[in-house]
DNA sequence: AACTTCTTCAACCAGATGGTTGACCACGGG
DNA sequence: CCCGTGGTCAACCATCTGGTTGAAGAAGTT
């Protein structure tokens, strides 16, 4: 349950219900209640999934009369949005040099593509 | 383990030394006695965490003599990127309306902005 | 003060997860 | 042919996770 923030946010949108429920409060603020209705488990899981959203910096949630409701904080995106564009354009990066590195082969025979191989 | 394809890729993402075999082969492909050296895991371990990470797309095994050189398919980025895009532009399009319904309030007194703003 | 509503806490349970050890399979090199 | 190397499979274990039920806290309503 201590684990880095990137952690915590990747395994709290692991989870379909959690999803769904981080795309409802896109639309809207919701309550609990109002966020356990479609789904056919108790308030008290729905609760829980609150929680780890809550952990994960996701959500937040406010006090109004008996009411606590559940707000997307949408800013903890970015963490997971850098990470993953870093390493999709550091793989893309590499993917471009190797095509580079082959286009630019100097001892190739006549460019080697997969289709004339040679009859064993 | 049957989850739907958007779970296992955030779920394979929430271990950190996942997340690090993904920045490793970023830079460049890899065997697994390779991945495996830096951590202080078995080998067994480490094809654990590989096999996660090719069920959920994000890496493909190859062939090589007894080798079996780890590949980054970066491509199922996207998956994750356009599911997390959708809801933060969702949530910040919200925000905004909600800014432009707050300065457009009619029976307010004196266009209540935020700064001069009673806060209840 | 008593009651109802919204929500969380606590204890429990089944199944998934991350790790281990030990055996095994697939190669290439003597 | 046998052996070393690279990798996986199988069984096992501790812990985490998502769900349940039951009780309790917090704030309005009557």
């Amino acid at each position: 349950m201590a684990a880095d923030p990137l952690s915590r946010v990747f395994s709290a949108l692991a989870d379909p219900t959690r999803r769904d429920i981080v795309a409802r409060l896109a639309v809207a603020d919701a309550t609990v209640n109002d966020l356990a209705a479609p789904y056919d488990v108790t308030v008290q899981a729905v609760s829980k999934h609150l929680k780890v959203l809550e952990d994960a910096g996701l959500v937040s949630r406010s006090r109004e009369a008996q009411r606590r409701p559940v707000h997307l904080e949408a800013n903890v995106f970015d963490l997971m949005t850098k990470w993953i564009e870093r390493y999709r354009r550091q793989a893309e990066e590499r993917y471009r040099r190797l095509d580079d590195v082959l286009r630019a082969m100097p001892d190739a025979p006549a460019t080697p593509s997969p289709q004339e191989g040679t009859p064993s």
